[in-house]
DNA sequence: TAAACGTGGAC
DNA sequence: TGTCCAAGTTT
C-alpha cells in the first residue's frame, strides 16, 4: 500500500500546489540551488508569510551566492533584522563564502556534500538535494512529519517518533519526482493536513489514512510538554543625544541575538530591577536617568522578558566618548525585542499593537 | 540528549 | 491572555 501514496500525493500536487516564488511549478525545471537553500534557511522555524518579503530583498540585493559572499557580514544581519534565529544569518553568510570560494559557486547536488555546509543540517540537505537536484532525499519536517504520523497512526510522541518517522518518510519517498513529493508533502501539512483541525474531507490520503479510520488525527502527532517558560526582568538605558539619536550596541557574535545591534540595558535578571540597583549597569556615569512610563513584554521561545526604561541625556561632545554607536531611533535596523525598547520613548508615538489601557477606562 | 535559539499569527 | 506552532540547527 505504501507504494500507493506518493502518486495520489503527486496528483494532488498537481493540482493543488502553492505557487512560491521560491519554487518553479510542477514539471518545470528546477530552482536555481541558489534560491532554494536561500528559502529554505529562512523557512526554518518560520511562516511563509513572513519569510515572504525577506526573500525578494535578499534576491534582489545579492541575486547570487557570489554576490552574497562578499557582502559584508553585519549587512546580511541588518537585512535579516526581523526574522529571528539570527544564528541562520550568521551561518547563511559563512556557507555563501563556503560555496562562492572553495566550491567555485555550485552548490553541492548531494545530501552528504550539503550537510558539510554551515546552518544545513538534515532536513535542509535533503530539501535541497530533493528540489534543486532530484534526488530520491527522505524530507522530514515538520509538515511531514504531522502527515506520516497521521497515515500511519504513529502514536509515540515527538520527538522520540522520529526515527521511526524517518523510516516512513524513506518508505514513501518515490525515485521519481522526489522534489515535488517533497513540496507535496509539505504543502498538504500546511494547508490540508494541518495541527489543529485537519480537513481530511480534501485530503487525498483520506483512505489510507489510518489515524483518520481511527478518529484520531487531529490528535497527532502527540508531543512530549514542554518545560514552563520563566520570566525575566530588564531595563533598558535610553541614552539620547540633543540630535535624538540613541546610543547602540553590537552584541557578541553568538548566543541569543548573537551579531545583532542592541539597546544597553542591565542583565536580563529572574526578578525584577530595585530601582536603587539600575544606574550600577548604565553604559555611561554621571548620567540623570529618570524612570519612562510603560512597559513592554517580549517572549522568547525559553523565556519571556519584561522591559521597563529609564531615559538620559548627554552632550554631543560626551557621547563620542562612549563605546557603541548612535543612530536615530526611527532609522534603527533592530531585533524586535530592542525595537520594543525604544519604543518606550516619550516621543515614540508608534505602539502598533492594540496598547489602550492606562487612564480613561472602558468607553 | 537536551537546551538554546526569535518572531508573529491563529485560536 | 495564554498556548501552540512554522520548511530546524547547533552545541
Amino acid at each position: 500500500m505504501d507504494a500507493a501514496i506518493a502518486p495520489v500525493v503527486l496528483a494532488w500536487y498537481d493540482r493543488q500546489h502553492r505557487r512560491l516564488p521560491w519554487r518553479s511549478p510542477p514539471g518545470q525545471p528546477a530552482p536555481e540551488p541558489y534560491r532554494v537553500w536561500l528559502s529554505e534557511i529562512m523557512l526554518q522555524q518560520t511562516t511563509v508569510p513572513a519569510v515572504m518579503p525577506y526573500f525578494a530583498r535578499f534576491l534582489a540585493r545579492w541575486p547570487s551566492v557570489h554576490d552574497l559572499a562578499a557582502a559584508p557580514v553585519d549587512e546580511v544581519m541588518e537585512a535579516w533584522a526581523g526574522l529571528g534565529y539570527y544564528a541562520r544569518a550568521r551561518n547563511l553568510h559563512k556557507c555563501a563564502q563556503a560555496v562562492s570560494e572553495r566550491l567555485g559557486g555550485i552548490f553541492p547536488d548531494t545530501v552528504d556534500g550539503l550537510l558539510e555546509l554551515p546552518g544545513i543540517g538534515a532536513y535542509t540537505a535533503a530539501a535541497i538535494a530533493a528540489i534543486a537536484f532530484d534526488r530520491p532525499a527522505a524530507v522530514l519536517d515538520g509538515n511531514v512529519e504531522r502527515v506520516l504520523a497521521r497515515l500511519f497512526a504513529v502514536e509515540t510522541p515527538l520527538p522520540q517518533a522520529k526515527p521511526e518517522l524517518r523510516r516512513l518518510a524513506e518508505q514513501v519517498t518515490p525515485q521519481q519526482r522526489p522534489g515535488d513529493f517533497a513540496q507535496a508533502m509539505m504543502d498538504l501539512g500546511a494547508t490540508v493536513c494541518t495541527p489543529r483541525s485537519p480537513d481530511c474531507l480534501l485530503c487525498p490520503l483520506q483512505a489510507p489514512c489510518i489515524a483518520r479510520a481511527r478518529g484520531i488525527a487531529a490528535g497527532l502527532p502527540r508531543k512530549t510538554a514542554k518545560a514552563a517558560r520563566p520570566q525575566r526582568h530588564a531595563t533598558a538605558f535610553l541614552l539620547q543625544r540633543p540630535d535624538g539619536a540613541v546610543l547602540l550596541r553590537r552584541r557578541p557574535p553568538s548566543g541569543l541575538l548573537g551579531g545583532m545591534l542592541e539597546v544597553p540595558s542591565t542583565p536580563w535578571h529572574d526578578t525584577p530591577w530595585p530601582a536603587d540597583d539600575i544606574a550600577d549597569h548604565a553604559p555611561a556615569a554621571r548620567i540623570a536617568w529618570a524612570p519612562l512610563p510603560g512597559r513592554a513584554e517580549h517572549v522568547f521561545t525559553h523565556f519571556a522578558l519584561a522591559i521597563t526604561a529609564v531615559h538620559g541625556r548627554i552632550g554631543a561632545a560626551a557621547a563620542t566618548k562612549l563605546d557603541g554607536l548612535w543612530q536615530q531611533p526611527a532609522e534603527a535596523v533592530l531585533p524586535t525585542v530592542m525595537k520594543k525598547m525604544l519604543g518606550l520613548l516619550p516621543d515614540s508615538a508608534p505602539k502598533s499593537k492594540r496598547n489602550p489601557r492606562r487612564g480613561q477606562g472602558r468607553p
